[in-house]
RNA sequence: GCGGGUGUAGUUCAAUGGCAGAACGGCAGCUUCCCAAGCUGCAUACGAGGGUUCGAUUCCCUCCACCCGCUCCA
């Protein structure tokens, strides 16, 4: 079972040093969170999970880490300029909002009342400027989508990997939007990070390519232990779609708050490259584009079979990463009753999601003997490569399981006098059975080794 | 941005117009210490600014943040 709500999991966060509200001594910064010691372990075995089963385990998708400033030109074919910036005007009676440029005279569409406030632009895009120089001639967005950077890329990767259809590029990083109101913790913010694939496919392949990536998709989030049960697939209106999409799944899930998206997965037809494209006349193009003369750069394919250029369209599976985590820590979320009458709080993440991978402790603090073994024993396990490990001297024996528990640590292994002067054993000790067995300590290693294979 | 609500140790909660408490957690130590054990000691809070007042954590105002609704999306 899950949280109960979303403020057991930002209690967590913060008691646990998962996650924190930026900027917090100074009061704090709307809608963004910083992630804490915890948290970016968690944060990247799942963008490290992620970019695995896409780059790594795939024949056909290349990756790219490209800019966050981008050239305004790049928003502005891509759409993002016009849809991105709507001034707004609220009604102060009957506290409706709407686009200035749909109001026809000054009054309220929905009660008729003329108390309206002044229309304020609301530009979801931030900018910035670049140069010395801030007289507003030389700007930057910060883009607000990691995708566009693909696009514009096209030609380079391509050219560089001598790529056939169909392929794809994939790309992890940050993107900012001036959401109008950030809410619910880690899941609206103003400065998140995604996990996008544009994946390119012969135009007519495109609506089975989609299938495919939806149910690609649907596995790796059970693969990260986010249970298919609370997950919903949501077939997006014709009405509600992106100005870029012909058809869109959400995935959704049951979050604390609700019921919301937490990956889209879009069919971007070919749009986005015949929008950046230069001769857009050249190619049988789908898409309604804007007109472009800016653009140096042939965004287009060599078809061998028909000896022709074509733009490939794209299907574009997208995942918030910050989502993921607060769905990821829902999920692993656990409140057990023991028999004696306590409570256990336990992270039940994958392993391979675990912020720390193993825990070693000693059985006394101030023993040197078990001390020092301790210790080496945690550079061993460290130099193994599968993730962060830690010794934990703090408070008892049983503390220290229950701490682990709590931020999920799936192993802890505990140095006795056994160890030392008997058998040369150590405890290991399940995080989720809370089962133990006794290792000889040459065999660790590879016990270690095997659990997170 | 609008309307409503909430801000007290790390967390969960008390109390108070006159020295701000607890529980759990944290840190240090003792205990041949395996499931938040026991004992000893220590540290930590009134979101920020202004006003009223002899005195404000408490009353008022502004700002900031968080939560709910409108709206938006990864």
């Amino acid at each position: 079972m899950p949280a109960n709500s979303m403020d057991e999991i930002v209690s967590l966060c913060k008691r646990r040093g998962f996650i924190f509200q930026s900027s917090d001594i100074y009061g704090g910064l709307q809608g963004i969170y910083d992630y804490g010691p915890l948290g970016v372990e968690l944060k990247n075995n799942l963008k490290a999970a992620w970019w695995r089963s896409m780059v790594y385990d795939r024949d056909d998708v290349e990756g790219l880490d490209a800019a966050i400033l981008t050239n305004s030109k790049v928003l502005h074919y891509s759409g993002h300029e016009a849809t991105f910036s709507d001034p707004l005007v609220d009604c102060r009676k009957c506290k409706s909002r709407w686009r200035a440029d749909h109001l026809t005279e000054k009054k309220c569409p929905s009660c008729g009342s003329a108390d309206l406030t002044d229309p304020r632009p609301f530009n979801l895009m931030f900018k910035t400027t670049v140069g010395p120089v801030d007289d507003g001639s030389s700007f930057a967005y910060l883009r607000p989508e990691t995708a566009q950077a693909i696009f514009t890329n096209f030609k380079h990767v391509l050219d560089s990997t001598s790529r056939k259809l169909p392929f794809g590029i994939a790309q992890i990083g940050k993107a900012f939007r001036n959401e109008i109101t950030p809410r619910n913790f880690i899941f609206r913010v103003r400065e998140f990070e995604q996990m996008e694939l544009e994946f390119f496919v012969k135009p007519g392949t495109d609506e089975a390519w989609h299938e495919e990536w939806v149910e690609n998709r649907l596995e790796w989030w059970a693969d990260q232990g986010v249970d298919r049960n609370r997950l919903q697939l949501y077939k997006v209106p014709q009405a509600d779609l992106a100005h870029y999409s012909k058809a869109t799944f959400d995935v959704m899930y049951a979050f604390p708050h609700g019921v919301e998206e937490l990956e889209g997965i879009a069919n971007r037809t070919d749009f986005d490259l015949g929008s950046h494209t230069r001769s857009q006349s050249d190619f049988n193009l789908t898409a309604k584009v804007m007109p472009n003369k800016d653009s140096n750069s042939k965004l287009a394919i060599h078809d061998l079979e028909t000896n022709s250029w074509v733009v490939p369209y794209v299907i574009e599976p997208s995942a918030g990463v910050d989502r993921g985590v607060l769905a990821v820590l829902n999920e692993a979320y656990q409140v057990q009753k023991l028999d004696n009458g306590t409570e256990r709080t336990v992270l039940a993440l994958r392993p391979h999601l675990a912020p720390i991978k193993v825990a070693v402790l000693p059985l006394k603090r101030n023993h040197e003997g078990i001390m020092t073994t301790a210790r080496d024993l945690k550079r061993k396990l460290q130099g193994l490569g599968v993730g962060r490990v830690l010794f934990e001297d703090t408070g008892n024996i049983g503390k220290g399981y229950r701490r682990h528990d709590e931020v999920g640590t799936p192993l802890c292994v505990t140095v006795d006098f056994e160890t030392i002067e008997g058998d040369h054993t150590v405890t290991i000790r399940d995080r989720d059975s809370m089962g133990q067995q006794r290792v000889h300590v040459d065999a660790l290693s590879d016990y270690v080794k095997e659990y997170f294979k």
